[in-house]
DNA sequence: AATATTTATCGTTTTTGTACGATAAAAGAA
DNA sequence: TTCTTTTATCGTACAAAAACGATAAATATT
């Protein structure tokens, strides 16, 4: 079989390997910036400047969603999406805690 | 078409989504883990610790050297991996830059 | 009310990831 | 040399991701 088997893992490693998920393409990183360098955080700015067709960056968008990174907004027929800095920082923090606690580990090298 | 459109990114795009991947399944950071509390860090006490067969730990393994993640020397009949700090911190910092730039342009949020 | 705009979702195709057993290769032990 | 141990690789199967066009749903506009 081919399942996956993501729930033999512990819950923090389950989330940090599904935070990472979500940054795993290049797409999702370029509509984070594009998130950052506008103020107006409009769907169809984002496919204008994405070289993708509008419902992959749609898909894109929801895996962000899903992820937490992003909030969006239903503004009449569009839709506003913007960076949730909280559980971004969140993330980031808990990351480089991964770093620094294996480091700290790390007795000393052996290969 | 479904073939991924990974070239129409920048290269720091592609890098960090390509470091991400490498951490978007729970098994490799488990390993990571393994990896830093070992000195010892030879593949059989990986497979034992882990939930998973010997040939998909070997992968798992694989995909973290080719990210440059971990470092892996021949001892005889066995394989001693190790983390490679220094490409790990390369990304770390790389990921962390990215956060505080997108925080920084972000005049105010729009929705 | 009819039309246009915008975006999410559906259906489909192709590619990549995940997992395993089996086997090959390499080196140590008998 | 023969056997055992260890790990990488091959082949395979299924799952999930990536991409697109088409369409539906929601709201503005005319």
């Amino acid at each position: 079989m081919a399942t996956p088997k993501t729930e033999a893992f512990s819950k923090k490693e389950q989330d940090l390997a599904a935070f990472a998920k979500a940054l795993a393409h290049p797409a999702r990183i370029a509509i984070l910036k594009v998130l950052a360098q506008n103020n107006e955080c409009i769907c169809g700015e984002i496919v204008e400047v994405l070289p993708l067709a509008q419902s992959t960056v749609s898909q894109h968008l929801k895996e962000l969603k899903e992820a937490g990174l992003i909030d969006g907004n239903v503004d009449g027929p569009r839709s506003c999406y913007c960076i949730n800095w909280k559980a971004f920082e969140k993330f980031n923090a808990e990351f480089s805690s991964l770093f620094h606690k294996l480091k700290d580990q790390q007795a000393k090298s052996c290969c």
